[in-house]
DNA sequence: TTGCGTGCAAAGGTTTTGCATGGCA
DNA sequence: TGCCATGCAAAACCTTTGCACGCAA
């Protein structure tokens, strides 16, 4: 993971620092123009994508497309959880992101694999639905 | 499910008809649209939106948000036929959208949804990695 | 006749791109 | 100095909405 490549800007810092300090959560571009804004550093949007692109590239973040409509959210993924090896929830609902380490859900992977010949990046996929915290309310 | 709910037009007929011609894949408003038109029954993209609309509410299409780069996909749903829930592969080199219908692949939903509490929305996730094709290559 | 359906164009929102300028290494 | 990064504005997209007119029932 090429976690350093690219020039280290203000900008860059900025929102990482910003993604960093959000990663128990997700959030958009638009939240984090207005709180880099707010905070008296402003960042263009196109830079925030274009930087967003790279972070997610190299896999420093995960971006989440649920409806074309709200626009994409975006995670900070610590280097520290082994992501590579689980999969992973995430509530439509609360937006919570469920790390979920399961042998049932690995033979998922060896499954789609030997059967449909279809290798899966674990650490692209997310299932999408509701936890069973919202569930209840 | 109330099927015939609304008025019978030729814009919702063509539009019925067309995705009931492709029901084994996905389509989206563009390629509706280019194909009425190029078939001589051009019907504008408001209607096809409303419509869809409309058909999505009812049960009788199943609407897909994967990228929001990518907008919508929409397919016809067969009451006993391909009703069933699928998951989706989506090749990460090729963008190819493979369409899974597998019964072992159906159990993970009600696994997560049993072990674990997590009520899996089908509709929404896909699975990332590498298609059999692109690994050859 | 009634009121939903349609088409067009305009608006809305997110994301991308072109281009000149700025700034890291 | 050589590139990459940035910012702005414009463009590209997908989708929705307003409004007048059309048409099914």
């Amino acid at each position: 993971m090429k976690r350093d490549s690219g020039y280290n800007t203000r900008q860059r810092e900025k929102l990482i620092s910003f993604l960093i300090k959000n990663k128990n959560k997700h959030t958009n571009v638009q939240e984090i123009s207005a709180y880099l804004s707010a905070e008296g550093s402003p960042v263009g949007t196109a830079t925030i994508y274009r930087q967003l692109d790279k972070l997610v590239e190299n896999g420093t973040v995960r971006k989440y497309s649920f409806d074309g409509k709200t626009g994409a959210c975006y995670q900070y993924i610590d280097d520290g959880e082994n992501c590579r090896e689980h999969f992973h929830l995430k509530c439509l609902s609360c937006g919570r992101l469920i790390h979920l380490d399961c042998s049932h859900l690995r033979e998922i992977s060896q499954h789609i694999s030997e059967e449909h010949g279809f290798e899966i990046d674990s650490s692209q996929t997310v299932f999408y639905g509701i936890c069973k915290d919202c569930k209840i309310n």
